[in-house]
DNA sequence: TACCTGAACTGAAACATTTCAAACTTACCC
DNA sequence: GGGTAAGTTTGAAATGTTTCAGTTCAGGTA
C-alpha cells in the first residue's frame, strides 16, 4: 500500500493502529500520549523509516524552522567567521542556517531575498551591498525579523550589529602616525561601501586633529575588496617616484593588504622599512602573511552571535525593541608596522 | 478579507476576478494563459505584494528546488572555493544551494543530513567525516542523489568526485626529491581521513620506488587540518636536534603548512633554507604567505562544478550511472621550496 | 448505581499550492 | 448553421502535516 512513496504520517498511523493526531503528538508533544503507545508508534516510525516532510509541517503550522544569513563576498573570510557565529546561535535555538552569497552585487542579493521570502524564513541577517535599498525596506514593511550586519543603519527601522568603523579608521591611521609615518595612503573601494567610507573618514579625522596636511592622507580608490585589486594598488604605489611614495599604507580589508603585501614584496621592497602596512578585520590568514599584518581586528564570531540573538528576539519577542548594536575595533600590531617586531 | 495576512493564490485570483488556477497557470505555465489575463493576474499579484509560498508548492509539486552542500570544515578556504563551484552550477539550474558544515563531526553531520532529508531536497552533496559512515547508505537506501565531493568511495553506490590524492602525494614528494631533501616530514592527521592517508601512501610511494630509507620519511601525525595544528606541530620539529630534523615538510593541507611557516620563522629559522615546504590545496592565501608557498593545486572550483552536475543527472536523468570523476593535481612551486625564488 | 473527572486518543478541518479533466469560447470550415 | 478544433478557463482533488473540538474509557466519588 506504500508502493516507493516514502511514509507518512498516515502509513505509521496505519502500522501502529492508532490514529495520525497520535503520531503528530508523538512527534511535538510526546508528553500527552501514554508510554506504551508512544514506544509503539516510534516503532513503527523507525521500521518504517518515516522522515517528517517539512515542507508539510511548515505549511500547516506557519512557522518555519530556518534563519538565513546573505553575505556579502565569499571570498572573505572574515564572512565566514560571522556566519560561523550565527551557526552557533542557531544550532541552540534548533534552527537550520540558510548561506547565500551576494558576491556585491545587488541583483543576485535580490534573487536571494526572494527566495528566502519564498521560503518563509524566520528571519534574514544580511550584509547588505547598500543598507539604503529599497527592496531591504520592502521586507521591513512585510514585518521579516531582518539585521543588518557589519553595517549601522542610520534610521531605527531595524536592528544591527557592527564595529565602530570611524573609531577603526582612527586607531589605525593613530597607530602609523605614532611610528613616525608622515605621507599616508589609504587604499580602499568603492566608496559607495558604508565600510570603506567610514574608515577613510575616521582616517582623515585623526589626520587632521594630530595637525597633518590633509594632502599627504592619500587616498588611491579600488573597484573591490580583493587581494587581486590589493596586488593591483601595490603596482600603482611602486610605481611612485620615492620621494612621492607614502611610506605607510592603511587598507581598507586585510584582503587588500595581502595583496598589496605581496606585490610590494614581489617589486623588491621591504616591509616595514619602505612602506608599512595596516589591514583591517584581523582574519587567521593576516597573522600568517608574508610579514604578519598589523590589522584592526573585528570581533567576527561575537558580531555574527549577537546579530542572530537580535533576530530571534524579533521572531519571536512581541515587544521587541530594535537596536543598534556597536562593537569596539581593536588595533593588533604586528610585523608589518613595527620594524624589529618583537614577539608580543 | 486578508487581515494581516500575507496574501496568497485566492486573494489574487478574487483581485484579478479569475480563478485560482489560473493564477497558477500564470505562475507555472504562462504560455496557455492569454495575455490579457496574465496581464491582469500580474498586476494584481504586484499590488497584493503577493509572494508563492514555497513549502505549499513543494508539498504539492512534490520536488523541492534546492541542492545542499555538507561540508567538513568551514575555517578551510579550500571547501568555500568548491562551495562556490556549486553555487554556481546551482544557479544555471535555477537551484537554490543549502550550505552546512559538519565541522569534521560525525554526530554533527548526521543532524544536518536528517534536517536536509526533511527539507526534501534534490539532491546532496557531502565531503564526508567518513565515507564509511552507515548514514551514507541510508541516503543511498533513500534514493537521495548524493555525490562525494574530495573522496572516492570504493564502491559505484554514488557517484563521487576528487582529485587523485595518492597522485598528490607523489608529486609533492618528488619535488622535494628532486630539490635534494634526504630527510623529509609528512605532517597530517586524523590518518583516519582518506585525504590524509592517500596522501601520505602517495608520499612513501614515490619515495620509496626513488630508493630512499623509508625511516627518512618521518610521519608526524596531528589531530586536525588547522593553522594552530601546524604551528604545534612546528614546534615539534624545531625541538629536534639539527642533525635529527628533516630538512623539508609536506603538509597534508595549506592550513596545516601555513602554521607551520609561522612557527619555523617564529623560531627564527629560514624557509627554505632550515626546512622546505609543500603543502597542497593551493588555497588563494598559500600565495600571500610569510614565504610564498609551494602547494599542489587541486582544481576547486571545477570539483564543485562538476559535483553538481553528476548530483543534477542523477536527479533528472532516469537512467543516470553513477560515475567517480577524478582530476589530476598539479604542483605550484613557489619560494617555501625553491631557494632564489624565481618570478614564475 | 449514577455521575463526574481527567487522561488518552480520534477525526476532520485547515494550510497554499499544483494538476488535470472537464467545460466553456472562439474562430473557422463546409 | 452545425461541426470541429484550438485556445482558455474552471473547479475540485490531492499533497502531508498540525491543531483542536470531541469522544471514549477507566477509575473515583457520592
Amino acid at each position: 500500500m506504500l508502493n516507493g512513496r516514502t511514509p507518512s504520517v498516515k502509513d505509521v498511523a496505519a502500522a501502529a493502529g492508532v490514529s495520525l493526531g497520535t503520531v503528530s503528538n508523538v512527534m511535538n508533544r510526546p508528553e500527552v500520549v501514554s508510554a506504551r503507545t508512544r514506544e509503539r508508534v516510534e516503532r513503527a516510525m523507525s521500521e518504517l523509516g518515516f522522515v517528517r516532510n517539512e515542507s508539510a509541517r511548515q505549511l500547516r503550522a506557519g512557522t518555519s524552522r530556518t534563519l538565513a544569513y546573505v553575505m556579502l563576498d565569499g571570498t572573505n573570510p572574515f564572512f565566514h567567521d560571522v556566519a560561523q557565529g550565527i551557526e552557533l546561535a542557531a544550532e541552540d535555538a534548533d534552527l537550520s542556517l540558510f548561506i547565500c552569497n551576494s558576491n556585491s552585487r545587488l541583483a543576485r542579493e535580490e534573487v536571494h531575498l526572494d527566495r528566502l521570502l519564498q521560503q518563509r524564513v524566520q528571519g534574514i541577517l544580511i550584509t547588505p551591498v547598500d543598507p539604503a535599498a529599497p527592496h531591504l525596506d520592502e521586507l521591513i514593511r512585510r514585518g521579516v525579523p531582518m539585521v543588518i550586519v557589519d553595517r549601522i543603519r542610520n534610521a531605527d527601522s531595524c536592528c544591527s550589529v557592527a564595529v565602530d568603523d570611524v573609531l577603526g579608521g582612527r586607531i589605525a591611521v593613530e597607530h602609523l602616525a605614532e611610528q613616525g609615518h608622515t605621507r599616508v595612503a589609504f587604499i580602499g573601494g568603492p566608496e559607495s561601501l558604508g565600510q570603506v567610507h567610514e574608515r577613510l573618514v575616521g582616517a582623515r579625522e585623526i589626520w587632521e586633529s594630530l595637525g597633518r596636511d590633509p594632502d599627504d592622507l592619500i587616498y588611491l580608490p579600488t573597484e573591490t575588496l580583493s587581494v587581486a585589486e590589493g596586488r593591483s594598488a601595490g603596482e600603482r604605489l611602486a610605481g611612485l617616484p620615492a620621494r612621492r611614495r607614502p611610506t605607510a599604507a592603511f587598507c581598507a580589508n586585510d584582503l587588500l593588504a595581502l595583496g598589496l603585501l605581496q606585490q610590494i614584496i614581489g617589486a623588491g621592497l621591504r616591509v616595514p622599512e619602505d612602506l608599512a602596512i595596516v589591514g583591517f578585520d584581523d582574519i587567521e590568514f593576516a597573522a600568517a602573511a608574508a610579514v604578519p599584518l598589523t590589522s584592526v581586528r573585528q570581533p567576527r564570531q561575537e558580531l555574527g552571535r549577537a546579530a542572530a540573538q537580535l533576530v530571534l528576539d524579533e521572531a519571536t519577542n512581541p515587544d521587541h525593541r530594535h537596536r543598534q548594536l556597536q562593537f569596539t575595533p581593536e588595533l593588533v600590531a604586528r610585523a608589518s608596522t613595527v620594524k624589529r617586531a618583537r614577539a608580543l
